[in-house]
DNA sequence: ACAGATACATACCGATTGGTATGTACTGTG
DNA sequence: CACAGTACATACCAATCGGTATGTATCTGT
């Protein structure tokens, strides 16, 4: 039988990545006190330090659990499963400017903040956040190539460019939206995004 | 006479300024080490703590005396004194595209990453950092507007909405390539950002 | 030349950090 | 049911942080 007090190592361990995903989104990885993150478990160090060698491999895990698997879920494989891809691409910048709050806003990207914070700092940071960012400009750069295929992309654009733009523009967007806190600026500054989209498109 | 140990207190407070800036790009406010800055300067806390009295003050007089004024030369100045705007933002894009170094793609626009770390966490950074983004934003939409008076902007643009394009579009271009640290990478993602105002322009 | 203010240097402080050593309760297995 | 390994809790550590109190040159106005 499962008491309150049953011991559930996995269930603990996502506890303590959850809590360590809000408070390093919150305060970014280097100003993330381990104690908050304990605090907000109801854990203490024995579980954490039982779990993960040190803060850095949190951190790590974090990224992949939390951060590449949001990814994996809420973008790559929409774009990979559609056979409308130029849809689905304004579908996601749009989605991404209605849906957004004002804790959005405030504090932007999870993985354009440890990308800005930690890229230059660590190398196995670095690394990780790298290929999530490889991922998503490859499926923004392989939807890009089927539309062209398709016929609704102009034959001179060259897609891996400007699926890099797209991925750059997007951070962007909310990089500056989480500076200026503001919902508005952050969809009007989509709709231009939106607008660049438009732009490739063949034959309007 | 000015001998070795003459006392030049606006010196030294440019020195603890200087040597805080390189201290802030390189680790971040909050990581940035008021030992660090000191030990790079030769100076001590007493030196410190009679120019500024804390450490945020400190990061106001970076933003203020370094960033504010780096883009009031290269940016802001030219944009404004030019009677060619199109032109002028070509040519600074361009410039920025050609003149990046490693370090540049490592460390990123000082601009930017105060703003992704600060502006969530503390409302007078947020303030100073927002002014100098909005005297950014104003810049480059009057620039925008003056070449549509020209006629060389399509009337249907909208030039603050496009500005605020541009501006998230370049931070988003340099803190893409911060992440991939890749100076080849930052120039295409330039080049595409290039060809974006070029399709804001009128009769080609 | 003297006095007061300015411009620093030195030494120290409490708080917080990531990390460790040790102790204990629970759990799956033979 | 016993035993061993797992899953934590507790207590503690050195290092570093921003900040302060105090002492001492140097400069400046008179």
């Amino acid at each position: 039988m499962a008491t309150q007090t049953a011991k559930q190592p996995d269930v603990t361990r996502d506890k303590i990545v959850d809590a360590a995903y809000q408070e390093i989104y919150w305060q970014g990885f280097q100003a993330a006190s381990l104690s908050n993150i304990l605090a907000n478990t109801g854990l203490t160090k024995g579980a954490l330090y039982h779990h993960f060698p040190n803060k850095n491999d949190l951190g790590l895990a974090v990224i992949e659990e939390v951060i590449r698997e949001g990814f994996e879920v809420r973008v790559f494989a929409p774009l990979r499963e559609t056979n409308e891809p130029v849809e689905a691409l304004h579908t996601l910048i749009q989605s991404k400017a209605e849906c957004a709050t004002s804790e959005t806003v405030k504090l932007g990207c999870p993985l354009n903040n440890l990308m800005q914070e930690m890229s230059p700092l660590d190398a196995n940071f670095k690394r990780r956040l790298n290929g999530i960012l490889k991922t998503w400009q490859d499926t923004v750069a392989m939807a890009l190539t089927r539309a062209q295929k398709q016929g609704r992309i102009r034959e001179g654009v060259d897609c891996r460019a400007a699926a890099l733009f797209i991925v750059s523009a997007y951070e962007g967007c909310i990089g500056i939206a989480k500076n200026l806190q503001s919902v508005k600026e952050y969809r009007l500054c989509m709709t231009q995004l939106d607008g660049y989209v438009r732009s490739l498109e063949a034959g309007i």
